[in-house]
DNA sequence: CTTCCATTCGGCACTCGGTGCCAGTACAGT
DNA sequence: ACTGTACTGGCACCGAGTGCCGAATGGAAG
């Protein structure tokens, strides 16, 4: 979900020739021409043009155009992994889940508006929406392993991969309303989405053993 | 998920040249040959050869070579729908899903070793596991929409959406800890990870107030 | 049988994303 | 100046996907 870039300071000027610019910089200027005139309509050779680089110099910036948007996405998985490792296993489960989603997504107040186009798109396009899946499979992953370390289960298990999956499903369930609403507040809308599942899976066997 | 062919009878071959080829035939071709060599080194253009049509014709049958893997989804989920609405409402909610899922992915058992190869191939090959995300907002959205109607709430509301996803990772883990077993029960699996979502996701506040 | 229409086929040329290769360029330390 | 190192970017190439259009095929009307 959220994926603006960490800024950590470069410690090793060492030697060589300096990087022309950067992953943030070519990235805004992406950016801004994918909600001036459209993703698919911006081609590779146009953003290399605005930043001022060479083709092939964007992809070593960037694997492929649709990791654009994505920015460091890596570290941010990262900073949540030792978010989870942080949290006291007193909290239950579910809470430590939400604290963390609610952490990961929460940003400065002047970056929401960028980051609302940013994530209109990612949900939007659908070729941003297909390669969005692989990205998740990342996240989902971080997710189970904590789960699986707390129940002691293998992380490939059934149980911390499910949860892995319904916690993201819910979460951009979640993002998705709070895109379309202005107004709205995702630490709520994850709330009620959470709950909603919760709801819903609990088969009311009412009277009758469990099987 | 599943989505083998159904095979429907064409009511016309009423007039102009015969098609020389079919959906089902170009897939099984192109699937073998993906099993001998991996997904991305078999062009379209060897699927074309080996099947005996042009390159231009293959994509007058699959929009893109991502597909082939998929077979008829569309009316996989027409199917799913109508199935759905044939299920009584005193039916429980998640028992309906649950049964939605498992009807859905049930096919005869001589044809369960060509579809594990098949899925292996959708939930391991990178490019398909993206391009699979879009098959997949299809079929959340065929899960939103009955979930909606029988809450009385707008299809693209947060509780169906969040019912949607959760239900599609659930069942995807299910699936992926299938493949990995040959021994493994598809429903089982099924109903041991919605339970394991349903105790994950309910917040134990014992003894304290709902806020 | 011929003509006409509908439909499918498939070659060709083109765009765009992505990659391997390699010579050029900037910078650091000796 | 010399050398090693790292970033640059042009070029050629591959593969997916598309628009265009003439050719092939078959059914129905004359």
């Amino acid at each position: 979900m959220s994926s603006s870039g960490s800024e950590s300071a470069a410690v090793r000027p060492r030697s060589g020739r300096q990087p022309s610019t950067s992953q943030a910089e070519i990235s805004h200027v992406a950016l801004t021409l994918f909600i001036e005139r459209g993703f698919e309509s911006v081609t590779v050779d146009d953003i290399a043009a605005a930043a001022g680089i060479g083709r092939r110099t964007f992809f070593r910036y960037f694997v492929s155009k649709n990791d654009v948007p994505w920015g460091d996405f890596e570290s941010q998985l990262e900073q949540m992994r030792s978010y989870l490792d942080r949290i006291p296993n007193d909290v239950a489960l579910i809470d430590a889940l939400r604290m963390a989603v609610i952490h990961f997504n929460h940003l400065p107040s002047d970056e929401v508006a960028y980051h609302r186009r940013r994530m209109t798109l990612l949900l939007t396009v659908p070729t941003l929406v297909a390669h969005a899946a692989l990205r998740y499979a990342a996240w989902r992953q971080v997710i189970a392993e904590y789960v699986a370390a707390r129940m002691g289960l293998p992380p490939d298990d059934l149980t911390p991969q499910a949860i892995g999956w319904a916690l993201l499903g819910a979460s951009l369930a979640a993002y998705e309303t709070w895109l379309r609403d202005e107004e709205s507040q995702l630490d709520e809308l994850l709330e009620r989405s959470y709950e909603a599942i919760a709801v819903a899976f609990v088969s009311k066997r009412v009277a009758s053993f469990d099987e």
